[in-house]
DNA sequence: CGTGTTTGACCTGCGC
DNA sequence: GCGCAGGTCAAACACG
């Protein structure tokens, strides 16, 4: 409608300039009759020509009653010149709407048969990957969005020249010939003594294309149990480990687990613990926490396989960002993935700290990935315990063994410049954070942890005062844009190998980094989803209230004592925004083994 | 009583 | 084959 007014105010312009008639565009046609007439015939005006004393009556009103008439004749003129004018510019609005509309249905032709390949490969049998991210979905639900957006009332127009106008242009960025997603994670699931002889580079691409969630894939866990766990055994093989500063027990990531177990691993006081996701009842994806036994504030999450259910929105940051790791291991030398460096930079340019983006005089920081070899379990490491560094464009600099950690060796995507990535000692390795007593109730009583942000700055390891901070944690307003631009770039690693779907990515976190956020699933979210830049548009009910808190914070807002979630792990994803409220945690927080063990 | 956690036992893979 | 370590199971337990 912007154009429309534009264009009416163009148009009328010259009429203003002419006759000095205060016409906009804002007002309305009838406005504009009334006011136009009134002010050339002087009606209704207190500052109408004024008559001469010295004139006679009639001859007054004679002169007047012919110039008004004369008045009116010229405006009456000018009324029909402007109307005839205005219906030019709305004929002309009409057809280049409709021009649009046809570019845009064009488009989804187009779209159209990759989204139906990639359904129907997803009913072959196949793996499941570290696609967290549910892709395919979210391009369903743009397209349920457009058409929708064609049967809208006219009155809606207006935003809907707005929506789809940013949609093209995004599309358009991401919606490339290129558009492969499965280049990046090809080889993640299939280590190679496990690959088939016979399956060729591209069948295994082809197959782990479909391997990205969509409602679809629900079908995959009805399938008979031998499927699954023939799925199950492939997705064991890669993994991608959080390290996070975390004094919560587990890493709250938006989604909900059950704990099945817990082992004292080799080299490490503390014990493992395992989690199986219960979103869904199938669902494969499990998890691993366990405390970094030389620095206990560092809690190293390790994800493994693929949610194959909707993700709630606050868990699909998390989500794509193990994936998009996940694919990053899998895809080969960093140096051949520039889209994977293109976006896990964008990635970190949101995991830096906020002010550094607010900042434009204060330099950000790119991640140093570096890719080791691996052994039985390929994992890939994200270290947001340390200052990232300032490389750009780092490509693997060395391959190393991890020696650090007790688990497997694993690749480390490390954020951290290779100066710094020296862990950091415990701060407080002796504090109370750790007893048992102090931090059970700590968390029972609902306080929410204030965790520490995975990426640090140095002056940021005094966090022992954040932790005293009360539960009101700023459920910031950035979570949501923070996480959801995250979920782009990572996805942009996943879903496009093509350097400008990264680079699009980036702009996308840059633009939703420092703003505040929309509410109820937020402009970002429309705007990832229009961009193609997919999520789990069905999880955006998932928490209700579409505050930050919903989307990115909601767990916050949750109470830590039992509620329905049974202690289980639930609500926002916090891991990449910046209040990162890891923990609260009521169960793992709850756990006197927990506890007990970060005594010992 | 339902749900989640704990924890010892068991299973599996790997190296020797 | 054996031992080790990681991973999982499931009965017992705790909690609301």
């Amino acid at each position: 409608m912007d154009v429309l007014k534009r264009s009416f105010h163009r148009g009328t312009e010259d009429v203003e300039d002419e006759k000095g008639v205060g016409l906009h565009g804002d007002g309305d046609l009838t406005d504009f009759k009334v006011s136009s007439k009134s002010e050339k015939m002087g009606i209704g005006r207190s500052d109408s020509k004024p008559t001469s004393p010295n004139q006679t009556d009639s001859s007054n009103q004679e002169d007047q009653i012919i110039s008004a008439k004369a008045e009116m004749g010229e405006v009456r003129e000018e009324n029909e010149r402007l109307k005839t004018i205005l219906a030019q510019i709305a004929k002309d609005y009409q057809s280049l709407q409709m021009h649009f509309f046809d570019i845009v249905h064009q488009e989804q032709i187009m779209i159209k048969p990759e989204s139906e390949v990639s359904n129907h490969k997803t009913e072959e049998p196949e793996l499941v990957s570290l696609s967290l991210g549910t892709t395919n979905s979210s391009t369903i639900h743009k397209k349920e969005e457009k058409t929708s957006n064609f049967e809208k009332g006219k009155e809606e127009e207006e935003d809907r020249q707005v929506d789809e106008g940013l949609s093209l242009g995004l599309d358009c960025r991401f919606n490339q010939p290129h558009r492969n997603p499965i280049e990046i994670s090809a080889k993640v699931e299939i280590p190679e003594r496990e690959s088939p002889e016979n399956i060729s580079e591209e069948s295994k691409e082809e197959e782990i294309n479909t391997e990205a969630w969509h409602p679809n894939t629900l079908l995959k866990t009805s399938r008979g149990p031998e499927d699954e766990i023939s799925q199950q055994a492939h997705v064991k093989k890669a993994r991608v480990s959080v390290r996070a500063r975390c004094d919560a027990p587990t890493m709250n990531d938006g989604c909900q687990w059950r704990k099945y177990g817990q082992k004292i691993a080799k080299g490490n006081p503390c014990p493992r613990a395992y989690y199986r996701c219960t979103v869904a009842p199938a669902c494969p994806v499990r998890k691993q926490v366990q405390r970094y036994a030389e620095d206990m504030s560092i809690l190293i999450t390790t994800y493994e396989g693929t949610h194959n259910h909707p993700l709630p929105i606050s868990a699909t940051a998390m989500a794509s960002t193990t994936s998009a790791a996940a694919s990053m291991l899998n895809s080969g030398p960093l140096a051949t993935r520039p889209s994977s460096s293109a976006a896990l930079q964008s990635l970190a340019f949101n995991l830096t700290d906020p002010s550094s983006r607010a900042n434009p005089n204060k330099p950000f920081f790119f991640p140093t990935p570096t890719i080791s070899s691996t052994p039985s379990y390929p994992t890939i490491t994200l270290d947001l315990t340390q200052p990232p560094s300032r490389h750009f464009f780092s490509p693997p600099s060395n391959l190393h063994q991890n020696q650090r950690y007790p688990t497997n060796s694993f690749s480390t995507l490390n954020f951290s410049s290779e100066q710094s990535n020296i862990m950091t000692p415990n701060p407080w390795p002796n504090s109370s954070y750790f007893n048992s007593a102090s931090q059970s109730q700590f968390y029972n009583k609902g306080h929410h942890m204030v965790p520490s942000t995975f990426v640090r700055t140095p002056q940021d390891h005094f966090y022992p005062s954040l932790l005293q901070k009360p539960s009101s944690v700023p459920s910031t307003s950035s979570s949501l844009p923070l996480t959801d631009s995250i979920a782009a770039a990572t996805k942009a690693i996943t879903s496009d190998p093509n350097f400008r779907s990264a680079l699009a990515a980036a702009i996308t976190s840059i633009v939703s980094g420092g703003h505040g956020p929309p509410q109820g699933g937020g402009d970002i979210l429309s705007f990832s989803q229009k961009a193609g830049v997919e999520g789990p548009i069905q999880a955006i009910p998932y928490h209700g209230s579409g505050t930050v808190g919903a989307c990115g914070s909601s767990f916050m807002s949750q109470p830590s004592g039992s509620g329905s979630g049974s202690g289980s792990q639930a609500g926002g994803l916090t891991f990449l925004s910046q209040s990162m409220p890891f923990g609260s945690s009521k169960s793992a927080s709850a756990s006197p083994v927990v506890n007990r063990d970060h005594i010992s």
